[in-house]
DNA sequence: TCTGCATTTTGATCTGTGTCAAGGTGGGGA
DNA sequence: TCCCCACCTTGACACAGATCAAAATGCAGA
């Protein structure tokens, strides 16, 4: 493909800020290993984070020169990147990049509102649940225990980024994973370490009317 | 255009469902007057509204075949519709279309990101102003009062839809309502005149950091 | 004009989550 | 190996907003 003329990889470690609000954006790029967030911080420092990305998710929007959030490492991440001008170039000339892109773009928009949902109506519980069931979904380090038909997962997040995603303070989200561990809905090896006996029982924990496609 | 040969319009009165989660699409469309939402209802009847479609805006998901949402209409709503099939082949075939489409969709990102920043960060009486906010700059029939530099707004949301956007009760928005009264942030002509007397000082109560564009 | 009902406001109380404050814990560096 | 420090957990209490309840408003239809 021609973007292959064009691109290059950066790689940040874990806790580092790629982007800055407001600065000037001088590539699009996408998630190659690891885990970053978007955030938009208040004045006052209150937090919130927009989006989470995960490998194969894309940064950047062709036609704006300055980033809008904050773009943080949550993990050690590699980068593929594309210099601003060349690929906005590739894409006048390529439609098909064009309707790939407008397609992400949708399917993002389905997350964010997905996410409306979440912080404007479920509790606490709830919302750690849904973070767990989309991190299972997504992070490719899962592995299925095949006898036993257990998850496991490494949270990519620390408590507080967990909060900031969640509209919650890191007290809350600590006091709810200890309850769901006690309920037996989750159990945890060291702080990282997740383990979903019942994926089932993980989503009606997370109040989600559907299973929304759990691989494997 | 050529668009102009496949569209047809359809009206709706206040209040009307004029799709249901899960149903088929069999358009896509636009709004040309009046105000819809787009909500999502949990199980148990919890509801967060998680998209407010102004005139202008687009519905619909080329190549999808279900609605992930209700489209409700707020105020008497006229759309603008295009049966899916042919809209979908003229955008394989005009770039243009899809290009503009995507610009379209990253600034409903944008605006959902915003938004869940105003729910998962903000005070019930920020989101209120937040929300008067957002009327003011996209609503149609907006007035500005030449000689005091007023603004009035007509909302186009009943308390509970408010609510419903806001991840409030329509309690607690009435109580926010009265209490931005009462403070001289706004003024109620019965409950959905509003006029703003100060513009600037709603968007400090709104907790933004910039002035998002005020037109006029 | 009056009536009736949906919508909104206001009041009293409850509760989930935030805030403030100590302790734990564990992994990386000396 | 041990220590340190960032990260996490737990506890006590406060408070914003939810819930339950009742009264007021205002508009549509008679």
């Amino acid at each position: 493909m021609a973007l292959d003329a064009i691109k290059y990889y950066r790689s940040f470690e874990a806790g580092q800020t790629l982007i800055w609000s407001g600065d000037r954006m001088e590539f699009v790029a996408s998630v190659v290993t690891g885990v970053a967030t978007l955030s938009q911080v208040m004045e006052d420092g209150r937090t919130q984070t927009v989006g989470l990305l995960f490998p194969s998710d894309f940064v950047g929007r062709p036609g704006r020169d300055t980033a809008p959030y904050n773009v943080v490492a949550t993990t050690d991440l590699l980068m593929c990147c594309f210099r601003k001008k060349p690929f906005e170039e590739l894409m006048a000339k390529t439609p098909h990049i064009a309707q790939r892109l407008l397609e992400m773009t949708l399917d993002e928009l389905d997350a964010a509102r997905e996410w409306l949902l979440l912080l404007g109506r479920k509790t606490a519980r709830e919302k750690i649940a849904s973070l767990l069931a989309i991190v299972a979904r997504r992070d490719a380090s899962l592995k299925m225990l095949p006898a036993a038909g257990k998850l496991v997962i490494d949270l990519p997040l620390t408590r507080e980024a967990m909060a900031d995603y969640l509209g919650l303070t890191l007290e809350t989200v600590s006091r709810q994973m200890s309850a769901l561990k006690r309920d037996g809905v989750i159990e945890l090896e060291g702080k990282r370490h997740v383990t979903i006996p019942n994926f089932d029982r993980l989503l009606e924990e997370a109040g989600d009317d559907t299973d929304g496609g759990m691989p494997g």
